[in-house]
DNA sequence: TTGTAGGCGTTATCAG
DNA sequence: CTGATAACGCCTACAA
């Protein structure tokens, strides 16, 4: 016994005393079998434990119901929590997933996207980075179908899903100034990926119709360390930031410690802060973070109910780009929420 | 252009102008094939877009290349450390991972399980949950290898690996009354899992060794706002505890905040407080939380490696079970580190 | 080194 | 409703 043997389908015909169609048959749903016959093969199938095999399977129908998740920093919180919820959708419609993990060294993705195309992966979804666009259009050439999350690009195909980042941004600087503040700065990291750069702008944008300047740093990538730094940064220039808008919300509880434990600022009273992700610590009673909520289960229900969808025949003029919208989640690191 | 069309060996065949066996062999690691032909093979396929059918390569070989990663909470800091660290080095190893959530229903891992058989895994890798017996036995005996990490169970044939729960739980007894606390408490989930249970029956019996008692409470699951409960249970006893073990670092972190928050204690003055996970968050300034660190990368290591191993022959006497040290990082939440 | 033939486990097709 | 047969794309002898 070292040789891997799965039980096939024949085996299991043999003891139905049926024929492989037979018992094929009764294990695809929608398939015409007596009740008798459907019995006894399941009797025979649960004797020897028999399971379809689905690379077989996934070979015929040109159809492997593999679905490649495409990410990197998979455990940060905000991106765990989405491939949680990608993982489970797609569990429940009948897929499952494969992880792949990149980093952000160039080519990453591309391999990402040739280990998918080798698994005959039926789509992929991108969380991190870009791929090139030649392997892009392989995949979508092959039949593969591509879902990218809050990576702006505007090459046709793809299902783009995105947020408001840009409106949402506005709407914290609003509420900044309504809260009395006056010198605003934002905190962002070095990544420069599109949606942190559109809330950067966004949030620089509302400033200025409303008359204020903000004081921008940028500084490493985007996680609690970086927060930090940004708070030593901007909360040692001469005219200290009374509102601090993070691109994200581990920047922010960086910031957040910083500004408390080596500034003793107190929050919100002598320093309003805002983040993006509404991840979880945002909630624990030491940051109390007022910020926007990524709608989580929103970007995977769209893009799992795009995934099960039939491909329009024609480049029918569906939609393929998703705006989606990120609500203010109030707490309390802004006065007078 | 609506159905799937990935290119196959046949078509770079025709278009190299040799048969499918030598473009077979092209992409075989270490078959012979002459520098010309591969040169060749190796042109037309790059033009075409060729990529090995993984699926069928599977069919052939008897070997998938997949790992199935089953677990619940996927979200939670400790466990998606894990699993990036395991799809990260099962990457390098030339594997891919497949992941599958589970509830904590019955049964989960069970159909867990059985889609890893569908999909003829090489291997799975369970982090939650615990399999029945039958379905366990029925993927070893289709040659599927079985990693169970941190679930204590003694069937033979899995690889075992966990922690040494106990004896860490008895380091911080000790820690805890050389600092000088006398009264000792354990806050615990309910969930009861035998890492969770080792780890207070550990700190009971070393606190009883060392002339304390300890008081146990125990309440939801292993989460944020279970510590909060847990706090205002143990807090509000009349022999308030000087020292608390929380089984979790996600408990500790809400534990703390209780604590400081609503009964404004100052840590580690007022009360000592050590977790477990050493998860990202308990280096975080406002936790600073001294706790025991899972050696994940160890663990993921182990776990590869023996997936890489071949199989015995005859039932060997290899070390099935795999014990690994947890190490005590030293923060602020005791006194005198 | 190369090509040919056969088979892996499944499903789709088509008679019966 | 059932059974035989031909694919699916690949790999591994075997012979050239």
């Amino acid at each position: 016994m070292v040789a891997k043997v799965f039980v096939s389908a024949q085996e299991v015909a043999d003891r139905a005393g049926v024929s492989r169609s037979a018992v094929s048959r009764t294990f695809t749903p929608g398939a015409s079998v007596s009740p008798e016959t459907r019995a006894r093969v399941m009797e025979a199938a649960d004797a020897l434990g028999y399971h379809v095999n689905h690379l077989a399977r996934g070979l015929m129908r040109n159809e492997s119901g593999i679905i490649c998740l495409i990410a990197s920093d998979v455990a940060t919180p905000y991106r765990s929590a989405l491939l949680r919820e990608l993982t489970l959708q797609l569990q429940q419609g009948g897929k499952v997933a494969m992880l792949i993990n990149t980093d952000r060294s160039d080519g990453s993705v591309d391999r990402a996207l040739r280990q998918a195309i080798r698994y005959r992966a039926d789509a992929s979804i991108i969380l991190s980075g870009l791929p090139d666009k030649s392997i892009a259009q392989l995949c979508l050439r092959s039949g593969q179908r591509l879902v990218l999350i809050n990576r702006d690009d505007d090459q046709p195909g793809p299902l783009r899903i995105n947020l408001d980042d840009h409106e949402a941004a506005g709407r914290v600087a609003t509420a900044f100034v309504r809260a009395g503040c006056r010198r605003l700065a934002f905190a962002n990291s070095e990544a420069g990926t599109p949606s942190l750069m559109a809330r950067e702008e966004g949030f620089v944008a509302a400033a200025t119709a409303l008359g204020l300047a903000v004081t921008v740093e940028r500084f490493g990538w985007t996680g609690y360390e970086a927060g930090k730094v940004l708070a030593q940064r901007l909360l040692t220039r001469r005219e200290r930031p009374d509102a601090v808008f993070c691109a994200t919300d581990l920047l922010a509880c960086g910031f957040m410690d910083a500004a408390r434990q080596q500034f003793s600022l107190t929050i919100p009273d002598q320093l309003c802060i805002a983040g993006f992700d509404d991840i979880e610590q945002a909630s624990w009673s030491s940051y109390n973070l007022t910020t926007f909520s990524q709608p989580i289960r929103e970007i995977a229900s769209r893009a799992v109910e795009w995934l099960g969808a039939p491909i329009p025949e024609d480049h029918s003029p569906r939609r393929d780009s998703l705006r989606l919208k990120a609500d203010l989640v109030w707490r309390g690191s802004i006065r007078g929420g």
